[in-house]
DNA sequence: CTTGTCTATGCAACTAGTTGCATAGCAGGA
DNA sequence: TCCTGCTATGCAACTAGTTGCATAGACAAG
């Protein structure tokens, strides 16, 4: 399980409640790691209960008070050494790939709207990805910013992004042409 | 929920037992679908309870006897319903894209052979899919094979697992040189 | 002749993740 | 004033998925 160790990362980036982090989850985190509010606030409770993080109450004059969560010593460590540990075989669930192949069984052109409407999914990420590069690590203004390990590895993770979502804007187009190419079937 | 989903595709692609169901889930389908034997066995199950499957006793003689899986009407129907449904978030898990991350709040250098491992695996996986389109698709023999939709969209995905794995052969090198660039860390 | 592997199915207990709902104060618009 | 939407947290009930174990016959290696 590593959504514990996603959570992690992200409050050792930056401290903050659970509704952030949620938010978080839908943003840049979430681009590899999805969790619900719910999750989020179940894990938290069970961290602080192992004394992986710190709380702290946070009164709000005009929102509802926050538990603001950062990492503790034994969150530390227990990251270093899930970082340590080679594991992970990567359990993949694609639905669409599903979908294409049963397809075979159905109406192979019934299916080019829902693989066009994915391919325009990706597009918007995609276009999405791209403007948080140039955002957040665009050419260089005239001070050269120092070397920052974290923003490096960020940057990095992004271009991951950026070239899964070029792949399967590309891999969508192959589809979409093997579904022409086939016709109304069946 | 799509488990039952690739399962009948599979049973359509070809009928079988939960055993052989489990491990085609550890090869072809595997790419893009996984699931454990307990959960095939037990939504086999519930798919029987459903209708959605009928089952036929096979006797063996040198094995112990199975259960051979078909789709039923129902079935079919249940998956038709699903393939004209627009769905899919797509959840994503990627640990490795976490663990990059994490990198900078530990050592970015260790993390070099854990990347690495990877890359292997991914190398490994690419040329296992290379040999296995070569062997299903490869280049047309004196017979041209009459055009058949499964076989047709059945390669469209594995060209997919193609352009996956070069994609992540390529971004672990980016990874891999951004490591290199930071050094031995904190 | 014992040990290990392969086919084949399954139960029980657990952990992870989803869905629906509840609460509650504040802000802004109709 | 009422309704909607945002921040903020949480419970309860459910579904999905994992892990460990059990059984049992056939076959091959040592």
């Amino acid at each position: 399980m590593a959504l514990e160790h996603a959570i992690l990362v992200s409050l050792l980036e930056k401290p903050g409640s659970g509704y952030e982090l949620a938010r978080r989850f839908e943003r840049s985190i979430g681009y590899f790691w999805t969790a619900t509010h719910q999750q989020i606030y179940r894990v938290l409770k069970r961290m602080e209960a192992d004394g992986w993080v710190d709380v702290r109450g946070v009164p709000q004059r005009t929102r509802p008070d926050k538990k603001e969560y950062s990492v503790a010593a034994a969150g530390r460590e227990a990251l270093s050494r899930w970082l340590h540990d080679p594991i992970e075989p990567e359990s993949v669930r694609h639905d669409l790939a599903v979908k294409i192949r049963g397809a075979a069984f159905d109406d192979p052109a019934a299916l080019v709207r829902e693989v066009e409407r994915h391919q325009r999914m990706h597009r918007d990420r995609l276009a999405h990805y791209l403007a948080g590069e140039e955002r957040d690590f665009g050419t260089a203004p005239d001070a050269p910013t120092p070397p920052d390990p974290g923003r490096e590895l960020q940057h990095a993770v992004l271009r991951g992004g950026i070239a899964y979502e070029r792949m399967m804007i590309d891999w969508l187009d192959d589809v979409l042409a093997t579904l022409h190419r086939l016709g109304p079937g069946r």
